[in-house]
DNA sequence: AACAAAAATGTAAGGATTACAAGTTAATTA
DNA sequence: TAATTAACTTGTAATCCTTACATTTTTGTT
């Protein structure tokens, strides 16, 4: 996604698009990697040497505020963040860790407990062994 | 649930049955009440005063890692815990924080993505208003 | 009652996230 | 363009949940 879009992208969604903001909106439109905070620092101070923890937290809160970027919360102890806010469903691999799209069918399930509640946001999570360790594991029998 | 029969349960379940885990897990299975390690704490600690959040925290763990509990991640900085291991899904009043559960026909979602994963666990979570707190906000109009 | 094994305890440490105050950048007005 | 103001960014320190670890207590067995 080049800049002039995501910040456009970003003032749609009432946001002030500062350099910072666009690289990170751009990073996690581009990798679709479900990273952790540690690991856009990690990638993005590369570029942006000044670029400061803090900023990404504020950044990546400011966008799941404004709804541009959901939180997906798999992990126990870290955060994960995904631009892609349209219903699917996740899975981290409990040998590699590694987290993988899943692509679902809400239009069949039946959530006859949920008429009484009004719903904000739906999150699917599994935990299992991908197809890469899956392989693996046969190949070391 | 009674003394006795808790203690077979967690036999049965390769724990050994301390009184400290005896009381944790009726508490679970009474309650239903998809509790934080604080909240179970304040609670428990009145009948045990002897009680540690440590040794709550290894009792807690070794449930979950046992399969009896099942480990909620609703919050995004505080685990709660559930003694119904079957597929459920769950909801958090973002008014009042509340955690309810959510009945669910899992056979009807199309779940094509997962073919060539080994699922070992599943997790649905929503967030929204909760009946109660709607009908508060009613009343103030 | 004595012994060995397991469980429970309390303190200290770890790690992710946020609070806060100061510094910097960007936008606005004259 | 310079001055002014608001907003963004930064770095350190603090917070809070959870775990490590060494010690003490309890449990079950001879």
């Amino acid at each position: 996604m080049d800049t002039g879009t995501a910040s456009n992208f970003l003032k749609m969604h009432d946001i002030k698009p500062s350099h910072h903001r666009i690289r990170v909106f751009q990073y996690l439109v581009e990798r679709r990697n479900h990273p952790t905070v540690d690991v856009m620092f990690r990638d993005l101070v590369v570029e942006i040497p000044t670029l400061s923890k803090t900023t990404l937290y504020n950044t990546l809160n400011l966008f799941v505020e404004k709804g541009i970027v959901s939180l997906i919360t798999i992990d126990e102890n870290e955060s994960r963040y995904d631009a892609d806010t349209s219903l699917h469903g996740h899975l981290q691999c409990s040998n590699c860790g590694e987290v993988y799209d899943i692509g679902l069918r809400f239009s069949s399930i039946d959530f006859a407990d949920l008429d009484k509640f009004q719903v904000e946001e739906s999150h699917i999570y599994f935990r299992g062994i991908c197809p890469r360790c899956l392989n693996e594991g046969d190949s070391h029998k």
